[in-house]
DNA sequence: TGAGAACAGCACCGCGAGTACAGTACTTAT
DNA sequence: ATAAGTACTGTACTCGCGGTGCTGTTCTCA
């Protein structure tokens, strides 16, 4: 389950950029952006205020930086787990399913639930960013929907779909699944929530292209 | 279509509070709550610091009557259209798809789409609110989960479920849906994409209870 | 016409973002 | 061995914002 990929060794500036990134991340999915200080980032991180300044010229840097390695990270994942589904079956239909298996299994690991979208909390924030940020959060809606798109077009060309429905709409729906779940288990404290969804939306997917 | 509900006449004072209301709303869907300063919000409404606090007793007590207030609008629009879905059909799963769509033209006719979800936006920032306010948005989505799953296991008992789903998950889909429809909607400055995953809920729901 | 409702005005505090700039310890290439 | 970065520390300041407190003043309605 684990796998090491690209664990070269950080340098002591990057490991410190690093480390104001994770209190970042944490700090931005409790407080918002706004309500998170620099003073408390620098506090928590053990580095003073030019000490900051050296690797982030401004907050809106900060939180450009944030939001890009939210989205390699997520890129990551789902490039990961997409690639081990597709090594488990040949058929486009068996592979996305295996891979909802294992984003829900992976969603399920996670020790204190997922802790949070970046792309969703700077939606409900867009007028704190620069527009290059806010073009980065539709940018990455846009990427969804054309990959999950894709593999739900081969799907659809070997099963005709039971129901009429807008393919386009099925890959936005992980998505707004994902987002919602995460709402979900967030509000309620309760880290099961979001898998479960994940894995209503694949029971949807099957009941669209495979009958009774 | 327009039903005008409850339009007693308000007071000067009430008139100032709802506008009061009107712009931190607006302000929080697009800067977040730390993000939105008394002062613009006291000069949009055309007042002074001290009538804002004649309403308010501080920024947290402002919070609470933002949210409080849209959980209210919300429970109204939800009962009037579960209501008006009922007087159509007596049936408990014609009703609910009945609502289902009545939910999605409502969203389809706001003409710059559903501004956001207060609750959405308040647990990406739940650290910034007191206790009572973090804890009404949980018991929000509780009263969803019960309302939304009284009328599945309804229509569970007439129509028996083609696939093994938990009906508790499925009523927290919709607001998931909701939550993850709109957060859509809002980063690629689409309206009708809410719209849609309401209506893929729909067609899932109909799916689930009803065969080929 | 008087009493409360609905404000205005002002003075003040502390915190947080951001700027500027001088200095320093550690590391690495030559 | 030394010079040139790299990765910071320290100090000192500005300005806007949230919030408090108190004294008026105007409007509204019974």
């Amino acid at each position: 389950m684990v796998l090491d990929m690209s664990v070269r060794v950080l340098s002591k500036g990057e490991q410190t950029r690093e480390r104001i990134l994770d209190i970042t991340q944490d700090a931005v999915l409790h407080k918002g952006f706004a309500g998170t200080s620099l003073d408390e980032i620098i506090c928590e991180a053990g580095i003073t205020k030019s000490g900051f300044f050296y690797h982030f010229k401004d907050k809106n840097d900060l939180g450009k930086a944030l939001l890009l390695r939210y989205l390699e990270q997520e890129a990551q994942l789902f490039d990961d787990l997409l690639r081990r589904a597709d090594e488990l079956s040949d058929d486009p239909l068996h592979s996305f399913l295996i891979f909802l298996k294992l984003f829900a299994d992976v969603m399920a690991d996670m020790p204190n639930g997922h802790p949070g979208c970046i792309v969703a909390s700077y939606v409900y924030q867009d007028h704190m960013f620069s527009q290059d940020v806010r073009d980065l959060t539709a940018f990455d809606m846009l990427r969804w929907r054309k990959r999950f798109g894709e593999r739900l077009q081969l799907i659809a060309q070997r099963y005709p779909p039971r129901i009429d429905v807008d393919l386009e709409a099925m890959a936005d729906m992980l998505t707004a699944i994902a987002d919602g779940g995460i709402i979900l288990s967030k509000s309620l404290h309760d880290p099961s929530l979001l898998p479960k969804q994940i894995l209503l939306y694949r029971a949807f997917v099957q009941r669209v292209f495979v009958s009774d």
